[in-house]
DNA sequence: ACAAAAGTGTTTGCACTACACCCATGT
DNA sequence: ACATGGGTGTAGTGCAAACACTTTTGT
């Protein structure tokens, strides 16, 4: 990777709000920065010059998670005239010559990362469970954290998942996501949990259940024996 | 105005779907391209170093109309690999040159120009009554145009029209934003002609009305006597 | 038999629709 | 008086929430 304008568009970056749901919970991507104390970002990257805006989302997320198709889409756009982070800028120039690859100039890097920056805000639904995490370049490490217990991002981040939230909360619904965080099978319960921790309010279970059936997407499966001592629930798998 | 990235953020562009209503028609600011046979485009402009997106977006807006205060809203980004237009770059660079003020280097032009940049669309709605339409430096003329009469736009342009409106239309309702299309008073006819404009379909009267009232945002202010032989109509006003 | 959770039916309330009627105004 | 458009009330309809009941499974 070679930060100029030949290859990367400049002053121009996306940052990704990836969402998972495990455990009962909404979680999104974090990464902590390397060599830097309490200090966490979106996944972030920059748009090749022969690349489509939505490519470059796919090639960021599919950077850390492995996951080539997840649903995407760009929720907004943060550009504000101070959006710079001068203390992070030293920090990531001695690291990124502690990098040795593929070697820029000390000055190319600072001329990059000096300027203000334009953030395109992509969000990102994926089963979690198909996720192999892996650390970017300027990562120590990246993880999980539930959407409402997050670590202190740097700039506007924690503002980009306010919006991707609330983006989401509008979508869930009306375009028939929420399967994009479970795996191809599920249950009635398990679709439900995502609805309850996507808005964080609990659902009528026999309501959820018809109003999901009368979407007319839903395949039922054969059951499922849990060896719990309950009825078995169907499975069911997205009828697209 | 000089092009260059010490100034404005290269690659990275703005365009304004600028809606208004007059004569029962939902409208779109259009611009005639100078020097170009039927080519027509959306008021667009870049981004200064020293300058917020939004800030941005309303300089566009304020530089054709006048309105200093518009409603505002970013509704997506455009960023093909390949858009980009050559055929215009060289007509464009003709215009450019005969331009003649604050020259700039034919070469520091073609190169702004030549590259592919992304686009982030803005809608922004006014009060038509309230506009003095002003041409900007690269335009022959601006006019408004019927949403579902617009003449052939340049690049991606249409379906930015699409997408406002599509966006515009997600959000007449939640956001209470359809007095912005109007003056300060209006009677519940032309409000309920703005909202069968942007729908393009009828609503029933009383329905319409008593929806109107329930949301508790109008203030009812004096009738209007037109001289006209029937009921004189309240003028009412949006209460924030 | 019982507990736990799944599945389904029934009623209630609310919002939106359609229909109907009265009111004000100028000719 | 009447035509025209404004304002309001009322009955019907559909969707979603609230309540209630039955079924399946393992201990």
């Amino acid at each position: 990777m070679t930060l100029h304008d030949t290859n990367y568009i400049p002053q121009l970056s996306i940052d990704c709000v990836v969402f998972g749901y495990s455990e009962g919970k909404l979680k999104v991507l974090v990464a902590k920065i390397k060599s830097m104390e309490a200090t966490w970002t979106l996944p972030g990257g920059f748009v090749r010059q022969t690349e489509d805006l939505v490519q470059a989302a796919h090639r960021i997320t599919l950077e850390r998670t492995g996951i080539t198709t997840p649903f995407l889409d760009q929720f907004g756009a943060f550009g504000a005239a101070d959006r710079i982070n001068v203390a992070l800028l030293d920090k990531m120039t001695t690291q990124w010559l502690a990098l040795g690859e593929e070697p820029m100039a000390e000055a190319d890097f600072r001329a990059w990362f000096s300027k203000r920056f334009v953030s395109l805000g992509f969000y990102a639904l994926v089963d979690i469970q198909q996720v192999n995490l892996q650390a970017g370049p300027f990562d120590e490490s990246v993880d999980w954290y539930p959407v409402d217990q997050l670590p202190h991002l740097i700039m506007d981040h924690a503002a980009m998942v306010a919006g991707a939230l609330a983006t989401l909360r509008e979508h869930l619904d009306r375009k028939l996501i929420a399967f994009e965080l479970l795996p191809e099978t599920f249950t009635m319960r398990s679709l439900q949990e995502v609805y309850e921790a996507v808005y964080d309010r609990p659902f009528a279970r026999n309501n959820f259940q018809k109003k999901m059936l009368d979407l007319g997407v839903l395949e039922r499966l054969d059951k499922v024996y849990s060896g719990a001592a309950h009825k078995a629930p169907f499975l069911y798998r997205f009828k697209e």
